[in-house]
DNA sequence: CCATTGGATGAAGGATTCTTCAGATTTGGA
DNA sequence: TCCAAATCTGAAGAATCCTTCATCCAATGG
């Protein structure tokens, strides 16, 4: 059960028939193009319905308010990002622990970048939408794929701290969101790639070197 | 003059009379107030006015739109941390570069937690009132200001990697709003301190014996 | 003490937007 | 084919909020 925070976001009624699949569907998308082409403070309900080619009142069918559609689209974003950490997570056990944080960080930023707008657009609904809260429940996802992967690592004499985990996806979350945020260009983001690599892998050593 | 983005936010009119100077103190006193007490999403122009015992037709003497109070708010919050961070700049010039870094981190740190409440009703209100553009320009004030610190740094060979500096400023904003928005302890705070001072000092350290 | 400028007031105009619901339409199965 | 359930429609209710402006009060200096 989610938490207590996220509650009352719950879609109003399941699709049954194929057509309001495809509904739900397309209002989901219309939501992310109306916050992409006319920013979030003019994200209204009838204009996503406009958008999806339905009427208002379908929309308010399976989402009891704007706010609850808002989160629907960014749970789903969220999810993607932790299933891609998930799965790198999953493919660099048994390396040693500079590699994996290596291509975590990568695979973070690679998944950031490949929804980079829809990024930039949920940052600004965010706040409105109860976003620190599913940031926190996604943060201790991440973390514990995290460390269950650290476990796996044949160099790492300290058990991986979870203060120091945290500590890593907050900094890593924050870089990404000011490199989106100011619209860096593509060479800087291959830059800023590295240097994130960079970060997290000396903060890591550091900070299991030692200990907490 | 301040970047096109920032513009038309600009008071509408100069304090002149002692009187007026009380009141604006007191509407911006107010906004946080209302902030804190109400939510972003509630904060009224007139609930603004009332709080600050003066009327609606009083605030928009002084600022155009309820943007532009907002934005002031912002723009102070984001000078005093400025402030704090460039006066540690000074006082730890031409010590070793490690030290320096912990310093200006720790001064970081304490100012955002002296004004840990504002900081995350700011959080809240930063999309909508061109946030995103003001902490860029905050940013390249910092970075200004650590730049030349470094360079004093008698333990320094290479010079300092402006990208460097932008990544460990965003990751310690990072970091801190992580902490700010889930609300830690004040023993979290202590620890996370101490970890993002390794963070940095780790980081930077291994970015300037790179090099870029 | 008076005139002029600065400052304050707050009801009301104007604009938006969220959300509902009674009725029309479509679908899937009997 | 026909009906009950599932969907869809969209005008209109209801609630807010931002912002203005005509008007009144206070201060300052001559």
């Amino acid at each position: 059960m989610p938490a207590a925070t996220v509650t009352a976001f719950e879609p109003r009624k399941t699709p049954i028939q194929a057509r309001s699949t495809v509904t739900v569907e397309a209002i989901s998308e219309a939501t992310i193009q109306v916050l992409l082409t006319h920013g979030a403070d003019r994200l209204t309900t009838t204009r996503v319905a406009d958008r999806a080619g339905v009427s208002v009142g379908t929309l308010y069918q399976y989402y009891p308010n704007k706010r609850s559609l808002l989160f629907a689209v960014f749970e789903d974003h969220m999810d993607k990002v932790a299933r891609a950490v998930e799965v790198a997570c999953e493919d660099v056990r048994y390396k040693p622990m500079s590699e994996m944080i290596g291509l975590v960080v990568e695979a973070y930023v690679d998944v950031k970048m490949q929804r980079a707008d829809i990024s930039v657009a949920l940052y600004k609904v965010a706040p409105d939408v109860g976003g620190p809260a599913l940031v926190k429940q996604t943060g201790q996802r991440l973390r514990k794929a995290i460390e269950a992967m650290l476990l796996t690592a044949p160099d790492l004499k300290l058990s991986p701290d979870k203060f120091a985990i945290d500590m890593m996806l907050s900094a890593m979350s924050g870089a990404m969101r000011s490199a989106l945020e100011t619209g860096a260009s593509a060479a800087m983001f291959r830059t800023m790639r590295e240097h994130l690599v960079l970060l997290c892998q000396s903060y890591m050593v550091a900070a299991t070197a030692t200990g907490a």
